[in-house]
RNA sequence: GUGGCUGUAGCUCAGUUGGUUAGAGCACCGGAUUGUGGUUCCGGGGGUCGAGGGUUCGAGUCCCUUCAGCCACCCCA
């Protein structure tokens, strides 16, 4: 084909390909969360990715409406491509629940799409890793919610980062109290940009967008703004919703999570009680979660939830109550990379069979299958090229081992263990399928990674 | 969606007031080295200078449009 006829490969705005090198770690965090929700019940369910519009649209309001995909089907129906993994849940649960039963716990991995405006660590496509659980108000869902995020934080890797935990109810007593409990979405808006705009900012916003008094954007940024431990921010934020049954239930709830999730072993500091913390999404109601890196706070929460008490109200009569969060998982990839925590490997694999001698392919294969079936990953070069050449190529993509085997090995029934990060070479016998040579790669390999 | 900045090889960039055939480093492939990689040396493949149009004798360079990336707002994972 000549040059004026070639399409130019390219891919849209805000959509991405993936090269092995930033596939293995995206596919170890995904495994991890998947193991994680698994190891509290969680059970995995899948969705379309089309939606008939209707079902997305009028969930999450005008922002999501202009970022949703939408166009005709070949049968001239209107469809949309999920936006979250929330809105599909909820029609799911309305659709099912009968068969399905409550509690409900699910998590969902999957692709979503938003027609927005790209930046650093925001795409058109992107991943996210949700779980939910279904059909209850009981705090024990709160708090265990706040465990898996613990859990799962701690399975990626991290030790340095914080939950941040607020209930909304707190937020929506002391609005009632001071009488703006009619414009609570443009003041939570406003007070979830604290941390970023500051106190001064943040009141400004309240009396511009949602018609505060200073006197009222006062009273919301002195409980806001509250600090110096959870206990201490408990005792004074009691004070602040005395009177109002929905605060003063909110502050016991608070009160309670922080209590469990120190019972169930969660370090001190972990779980920070941050009347701050609202979450821009209308549709939650109770508690909301943030968690940010300690040593990348300006990333942002990169893993994020909370409770909503109607989920599926749109779809269903039926009164369905849930919680749950999702990982971000490009963002905390985006922190890992800055953090230097991703081993840059474009293999799965571990060792390294390099075709040596021409005529001894049946040699390398056996070889590789007792490998595997040990359990290692490993891969027989296609060609038998010079030796320093493959070892080259080893070393590129990140093999842990090679394992040589010439004419003289062979002919000795050994081969050569070469540990790729050092050089270090040890010969061991292949007798008896291959035991010592093994045991070897158990010791070697036994390492994380 | 709004505003600003930036587009030269796979990556990072040089390229003089507009002037002949567009360069470097790294990366990639091959050789030096037909049995040992991450060092060195030599060679090679890769660019219609993001795309389209305009001004000009002449455009990588100036102008317009468009696409893409980055930043801020908005919103959010």
């Amino acid at each position: 084909m000549n040059r004026a006829n070639r399409i130019e490969p390219r891919t849209l705005k805000g959509f991405r390909d993936y090269l092995p090198h930033m596939m293995i770690p995206r596919e170890r965090i995904i495994d991890t969360s998947r193991r994680v929700y698994r190891s509290y019940g969680f059970s995995p369910i899948d969705t379309p990715a089309l939606e008939y519009l209707e079902i997305l649209t009028g969930k999450g309001g005008e922002e999501t409406d202009k970022q949703l995909y939408r166009f005709q089907d070949p049968g001239e129906r209107w469809v949309g491509m999920r936006f979250d993994l929330t809105v599909p849940l909820a029609r799911f649960v309305a659709q099912h629940i009968g068969e399905l039963g409550t509690p409900f716990k699910r998590y969902h991995i999957a692709t979503v799409w938003r027609g927005e405006n790209t930046q650093h660590g925001r795409y058109r496509e992107f991943m996210q890793c949700d779980f939910d659980t279904i059909g209850t108000k009981s705090v024990a869902a709160d708090i265990e919610t706040a465990l898996v995020m613990h859990d799962l934080l701690r399975a990626v890797g991290f030790e340095q980062f914080r939950i941040h935990v607020n209930d909304r109810t707190v937020l929506s007593g002391l609005l009632e109290k001071v009488g703006l409990a009619a414009h609570s979405a443009p003041v939570l808006r406003a007070i979830d940009k604290l941390s970023k705009l500051g106190a001064e900012k943040v009141a400004n916003e309240m009396i511009a967008t949602a018609g505060a008094t200073p006197h009222q954007a006062d009273e919301i940024l002195q409980m806001v703004t509250l600090t110096g431990g959870n206990q201490r921010v408990l005792a004074a934020l009691e004070p602040l919703v005395a009177g109002n049954a929905t605060g003063e239930a909110g502050v016991a709830r608070l009160r309670e999570i922080l209590a469990a999730t120190a019972a169930a072993g969660v370090p001190d500091g972990r779980i920070v009680l941050d009347v701050s913390i609202a979450r821009g999404l209308d549709y939650y109601t109770g508690v909301v979660y943030e968690t940010f890196l300690e040593q990348l706070p300006k990333l942002g929460s990169v893993c994020s939830g909370g409770r909503y008490d109607n989920l599926a109200g749109l779809y269903t009569d039926q009164e369905l109550p849930g919680i749950g969060a999702s990982l971000g998982l490009d963002r905390l990839l985006a922190g890992m990379e800055e953090l230097e925590m991703i081993e840059r490997v474009s293999t799965p694999a571990e060792v390294f069979i390099p075709y040596f001698a021409a005529d001894q392919l049946h040699a390398y294969l056996r070889l590789a299958a007792q490998v595997r079936r040990a359990g290692f990953g490993a891969e027989v070069y296609p060609e038998a090229k010079r030796l320093g050449q493959q070892l080259k190529y080893a070393d590129r993509r990140g093999f842990r081992v090679a394992l040589v085997m010439g004419e003289n090995e062979l002919a000795e029934n050994v081969c050569q263990v070469k540990l790729l990060a050092t050089g270090g070479t040890s010969t061991v016998s292949l007798a008896g399928d291959a035991a010592d040579l093994i045991a070897e790669l158990r010791r070697l390999l036994a390492a994380p990674g």
